[in-house]
DNA sequence: ATGAAAGCGCTAACAG
DNA sequence: CTGTTAGCGCTTTCAT
């Protein structure tokens, strides 16, 4: 019963060969006689024996383990984005361990400074609260993928989205609407929100092409990304008297949070109000209405991101700091387009 | 820059003293001398010392990782659950490696022999295809917690929820809301699905409570819990001509499914349909109308998973197998009650 | 209160 | 093709 303490020697005694021989056959290695093979692994099988990976661990210095650091499991978008980054790892032989930030400043920059050094091969991060300078002061050098955000002459390897160019289509999708009044929901202060001031900025350029006038009163600040933060900034528009006919919000939860608030005080969706989004969460494909929505190639950030790591594990830091690109689509729905068609 | 290679023998010949007090002095050993301590503190931030974790735990046989095994990650009920059990593992200092299972039954049976051997202490795992037999043929000794099901004379710890109880409770709800029509969406007839049986029963007995006639043309089976899986089967309750007057959802995200055909078929929730899920997720929170749902206590799954785990590992595997129940609460919403009051 | 040395289980050199 | 041996970095007796 007491399998837990099976080691090589164990095996290589009962198949009456070296520890060397069983760990080439372990580790599959080629030159092995079938012979040899057989009895080598009918003891394995015989005795249970499971490697210890401390132990391999320890002597290989890797640890096949890699962390994702996300501010929130349960936000709909990372947790889309875990599940894909999971299954690419896994194709790699990789196991991946979550570590989640709130988004919370001190949380990040102890993932930064690899807290657990020694235990991971590498990180692939989606920093929420970190400036460019504290990622760049980053003192550990193991190996490092950003998500998400371009982060100026980085440090390190990033997969982005071309947030402007997506949130300027997301926009001028609303204006060819006909809507004049297009609000945008999702700004924020905090130096650190990359995302939020590059999508603003797509925001402001769309405007600009469609030649509508920038109004400060349609640009409503969010303290966070969730629901009900979405929810409270679409009261505060609609009470603020700012008529608008066109809100784009600047993640989904969001635009789900500021439809609840439309839908309970008796505006139509998009008849009086239309509304777009931004990460294609599956919630908002069975909102009512369906919700419009700029739609991230999740796949692709998540498996250019685990590949960009790997490679970095498996070559050393020798490269300089590369930047993958990732696509996105927009996806028209009833939110903006109705029912009709 | 190479602090990779930092060992506490560094320390120690920087420090002047011997491997054993740096040791001493990095796992809060009580009998150091002050000075000694400062020196070698000093030792150990002056050259960026960091436990090889690897090395450690060979020794100690014990690595300090738990997984959690779930279906999949982007199901808004496990996402939220990880995130609990994430936040309670870390307040015991443990780390958490996820592993989806996808509900597969071959990837469940790698999760209950424990693939992953001396890598995790120890694993708390929601099977959703093993059987109870496929559970007590498990060989491997590693502490393991299972989740949300009774498990009959369970080889392992588990902690439950009353589903039977809470099934009767919402479709009670239903009836005292005068509906005579009640219909279930979510049976399932795998011999595996457990969560699908109890919950069927849980309705059933509620009926029979209400005096109400059980009717097989409105218990409706699905695949899978997504939100595909309850549009579908609304759609083919409606397309049946089992006229029905309300739906209790075996969960949330079925509930959500079922909804949006309700609406997109212009059928008027809670007037004409009311509808009742299970998970209390967020979405259910924000959808319009608002979800009326069973809203187990997850925080108190996570806490008292990760709680029996911990006390397993500390203690060996000595005490037989315990069972902990949490509770649940009805959380009646607009999709029941309507939006008055 | 601190030091010396053994050894956790494995893989990588090097021999044979 | 297979065996021998050293040592990864740490904790743990056992001394002192």
């Amino acid at each position: 019963m007491d399998r837990a303490r099976v080691g090589l020697k164990d095996v290589a005694r009962l198949a009456g060969v070296s520890v060397k021989t069983v760990s080439n056959v372990v580790n599959d290695y080629v030159h092995v006689t079938p012979a040899t093979r057989a009895r080598v692994t009918a003891a394995i099988k015989e005795l249970n024996y499971r490697p210890n990976l401390s132990a391999r661990n320890l002597r290989q210095g890797r640890t096949g383990i890699i962390a994702l650091a996300v501010p929130e499991l349960d936000i709909p978008y990372f947790a889309e984005l875990a599940r894909l980054v999971i299954a690419a790892a896994e194709e790699r032989g990789l196991t991946v361990l979550i570590d989640q930030t709130g988004g919370v400043r001190e949380r990040e920059q102890l993932v930064a400074e690899n807290f657990r050094a020694h235990l991971i091969d590498g990180v692939i991060f989606s920093p929420l609260a970190l400036t460019p300078e504290d990622l760049a002061a980053r003192m550990d050098d193991t190996p490092m993928v950003l998500l998400g955000e371009r982060v100026y002459e980085g440090p390190a390897d990033h997969v982005v989205l071309d947030n402007v160019a997506a949130a300027r289509e997301a926009t001028l999708h609303l204006a060819g609407l006909g809507r004049r009044r297009v609000a945008a929901i999702g700004a924020q202060d905090d130096v650190a929100a990359e995302t939020s001031r590059l999508r603003l900025t797509g925001y402001l350029d769309a405007l600009t092409t469609a030649g509508l006038p920038a109004d400060d009163r349609l640009i409503v600040p969010v303290e966070d990304y969730h629901r009900a933060d979405g929810a409270q900034a679409m009261a505060t528009l609609l009470d603020s008297g700012a008529a608008s006919d066109a809100v784009f919000c600047f993640n989904d939860l969001l635009a789900l949070g500021a439809l609840r608030t439309l839908l309970e005080r008796g505006f139509a969706v998009p008849d009086d109000v239309a509304l777009a989004g931004f990460d294609d969460i599956e919630d908002g494909r069975y909102a009512t209405p369906t919700l419009t929505t700029i739609s991230p190639d999740k796949a692709g950030i998540a498996g250019r991101a685990v590949e960009l790591l790997a490679d970095r594990i498996a070559g050393g830091s020798k490269v300089a700091a590369r930047e993958v690109r990732v696509g996105h689509q927009l996806e028209v729905r009833e939110s903006t387009r109705g029912r009709h068609a």
